[in-house]
DNA sequence: GAAAGGGTTGCAATTGATTTGCGATTCGAT
DNA sequence: ATCGAATCGCAAATCAATTGCAACCCTTTC
């Protein structure tokens, strides 16, 4: 197993990377670069895991409080056409975004006990499945792996489990 | 590979146990047969393919058109608590539905053009998935793989996607 | 086989996420 | 600075799915 990793601070070159790509898209686009924008993305981008909507749109009201859902919604959705972040659906009813990281694409294992996601990334996986795909005479533009489960750390999960719910009365 | 193989006609037999099996479930949980419920198993396990609720629904109301969708959906809930039946969701925002077919468990290769789904089942891609949970100190309960691309056959694929089109205009 | 109790139904209203219409505002090429 | 086009913010709309509730139907009991 590949585990992704991903750094624990802020990864500055990244971001701009991320932004200068975005600038880009827009650019050959014919769009507009706007204030409401920028911060969004720059927010994001600064987030790590894999961020809602409404965790997104708090994060981007302590920056400009008066930027809503709908452009939130927008942006999300030009990212996602820019190729710079990728949609997942967990099954929890909304979606989610992530930007890639070094590892560009990788699939997820979700603890259904603890909520706890691992990213991974396996090449024989992405082999084998390039090898069925063949045999069906198929061509695979991109795909999605989810693997439902428990920890086997009982230990660790109760804790994160418990920590959750004591963040969610908090919250 | 392993391609899935639907039978082309109804499987009475097939039809016989899930029915016999969602009579179990029914009597284990304490709830209760009735006619509407009858009629929608019924009717759902002699469709095949990824049935969405809509598509149910207007199956069911051809024998009886007072059943709605609430009850449709409490029963798809049930059928689903019961393991008899698998939800899908394959990214166009509604939920679809299968029975478990000999092969229970399938994977998925969708066409972007076509729409055309192809069932496959590989045990060295199951096991591998078992390999890396292992390795990652994981107990999988079920998983998802999805591959979503374009067939290579492009005759049969715009074959498809055109009598679909043509099928859209007609309904 | 009638009555009782509890699950079930159908409908309409509600929810929750996401989308969209639109007038006001901002962008950016000229 | 100007002007047409793109964008924003808000509220209203949409869409799948869920739910409250009164009427109804099953099953068990007597
Ligand atoms: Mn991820
Ligand atoms: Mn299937
Ligand atoms: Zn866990
Ligand atoms: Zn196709």
């Amino acid at each position: 197993m590949t585990p992704v990793k991903r750094p624990k601070e802020v990864d500055e070159n990244f971001v701009k990377e991320k932004e200068a790509g975005f600038a880009d898209f827009i650019q050959r686009k014919g769009l507009k670069t706007t204030r409401q924008r920028n911060t969004i993305i720059s927010v994001f981008f600064r987030l790590r895991g894999h961020i809602s909507v409404e965790e997104l749109l708090n994060e981007v009201k302590k920056v400009n409080p008066r930027i809503g859902y709908a452009t939130v919604y927008r942006t999300l959705h030009l990212l996602v056409e820019s190729n710079l972040v990728e949609e997942r659906r967990f099954g929890d009813g909304l979606a989610r975004y992530e930007g890639h990281s070094d590892v560009e694409h990788h699939d997820h294992m979700i603890c259904l006990e603890c909520g706890e996601i691992s990213e991974f990334f396996n090449p024989r996986l992405e082999a084998l499945q390039e090898k069925l795909a063949e045999e069906n005479n198929f061509e695979i533009f991109r795909h999605r792996l989810e693997l439902y489960g428990v920890c086997k750390d009982k230990e660790a999960c109760n804790k994160r489990k418990n920590s959750k719910a004591a963040e969610a009365r908090g919250a």
